[in-house]
Parts: structure tokens; C-alpha cells; sequence
DNA sequence: ACCCAGGGTCATA
DNA sequence: TATGACCATGGG
């Protein structure tokens, strides 16, 4: 079987057992942005309680973020943990993000040039830069996180010890630029990870990662 | 009392 | 290049 088939019907079991995830839960892309800073290595209700702390100050935006000292900044995303440094990763980005002329500036980029400028800043990596290129940028990058290697041991399609990037091309070569999919995809991953398996013969867990 | 969560950077060998 | 320490809150 093709890498193609395979990705497509693990796709499909994801599909059928979990439906529509609606993903990125934010109401503007300048939100995913943040959010995708502050959920690293972060459960996402912290990161939750952490973003309504900014809209209640009116802090979400540039402006803001810009304005608003280290130790204020601090103070309001301190839910989402490691808050001294995501302090500084949120300025450094939101400076960047800034010179770079917001999103009119950057969306005439094309995608391998603009993820190799997002990579650029300090305190974003290969997967925070990806949640932001296809949730906030709307560009054909296929996220790889800690369950989708995950998913794809259990299934015996990969030993463990690729790189992010091995990884993120296994997907993108065997499927078709689909930021739809793609958004679903990773979506459908994550909630499949958070789901707990009872070990019960009608687990959902059983039968997506069951053998192909 | 532990363990982990929608990672990334930096120092060391 | 390849490990390891470090960052820190909140829920199970």
C-alpha cells in the first residue's frame, strides 16, 4: 500500500469516529499566533485561561503585547507555565511580526520562504512555526507533534527517531496540498490523543489504531 | 506525591 | 550531532 492510502485511511478512521474539530480554536489569526507560542509543551486549558487574561486586559493585539511590560506580560499569561520565557518569546515574535508589516507584509511570501523567516525568531521551532503557517497563514504545511509520532509508532509506519522534518515531508509528499485536510488532519490527531481509552472492545482508540 | 501537557533553546562533550 | 538541563502552571 501506497504512503498515500495508508495516510488517507488512517485519515478516514479519525474522520469517522471523531468528526469535525473546527480547528483552530481562536476568533482571529493573531490569536493563533499567540496561542500557538503558548501552548508549547502546555496543556491547552492553561493556555486558555491565559488568552482570556490578555483579552480582559485588551492586550491581544500588537500593540499591546509591544506596549506592555515584562513583568505585566508575565503576570497575565502566567496559567499557560514557563511564563518568564514565553514572555519573551510572545515580544519577540510580536516584534518581528510587527517590522515584518503584520500580514499584509508577510502573506505575498511564498510558504517555504516564510516559514524560514517565522524559524528565524527565538522561541519558535519547526512546530509552533507550522501551527502558525496553517492556522494563521492558511498555508499547505502538515503540523508534527509529539502524538502524531505517536500515532505513527503504534501504527509501525515509522520507528520514532525521525526528524521533525522527515516527518512532516512523509505527509506533504503523499498528499496533495490541502490546507483543509491539513488543518483536519493534525486536528484529529490531537483530540484522538486526548481521548482515554477504556480498554472496552467499543474503544474509538482500538479501532484507529487498529492494524491497516 | 507523582506525572504529564498541542516545544524550544542553550550549554556541554 | 547528540544528549541533558531548563523553563512552570494546573489537572489527573
Amino acid at each position: 500500500m501506497s504512503n498515500r492510502s495508508i495516510l488517507l485511511k488512517i485519515y478516514r478512521r479519525l474522520s469517522k469516529c471523531y468528526g469535525l474539530q473546527h480547528w483552530w480554536p481562536a476568533d482571529t489569526p493573531f490569536e493563533v499566533m499567540v496561542g500557538a507560542i503558548l501552548t508549547q509543551n502546555t496543556s491547552w486549558v492553561n493556555v486558555e485561561k491565559a488568552i482570556n487574561n490578555l483579552k480582559e486586559a485588551n492586550a491581544l493585539n500588537v500593540h499591546a503585547l509591544i506596549e506592555l511590560s515584562d513583568e505585566n506580560l508575565a503576570k497575565l499569561i502566567r496559567p499557560s507555565g514557563y511564563f518568564n520565557l514565553k514572555t519573551k518569546r510572545l515580544k519577540h515574535f510580536v516584534k518581528w511580526f510587527k517590522t515584518e508589516g503584520r500580514f499584509n507584509g508577510l502573506k505575498s511570501a511564498d510558504d517555504e520562504s516564510l516559514r524560514k523567516r517565522l524559524l528565524e525568531v527565538n522561541g519558535i521551532g519547526p512546530e509552533t512555526a507550522d501551527d502558525i503557517l496553517l492556522y494563521a497563514f492558511e498555508r499547505p504545511v502538515f503540523v508534527i507533534d509529539t502524538y502524531t509520532r505517536r500515532l505513527l509508532m503504534t501504527l509501525n509506519l515509522i520507528s520514532g527517531d525521525e526528524s521533525y522534518e522527515t516527518l512532516r515531508q512523509f505527509f506533504q509528499s503523499a498528499l496533495k496540498p490541502d490546507v483543509g485536510l491539513f488543518k483536519e488532519y493534525h486536528a484529529l490527531i490531537v483530540r484522538h490523543a486526548k481521548e482515554k481509552c477504556t480498554q472496552q472492545k467499543s474503544c474509538l482508540h482500538c479501532k484507529v489504531e487498529s492494524p491497516l
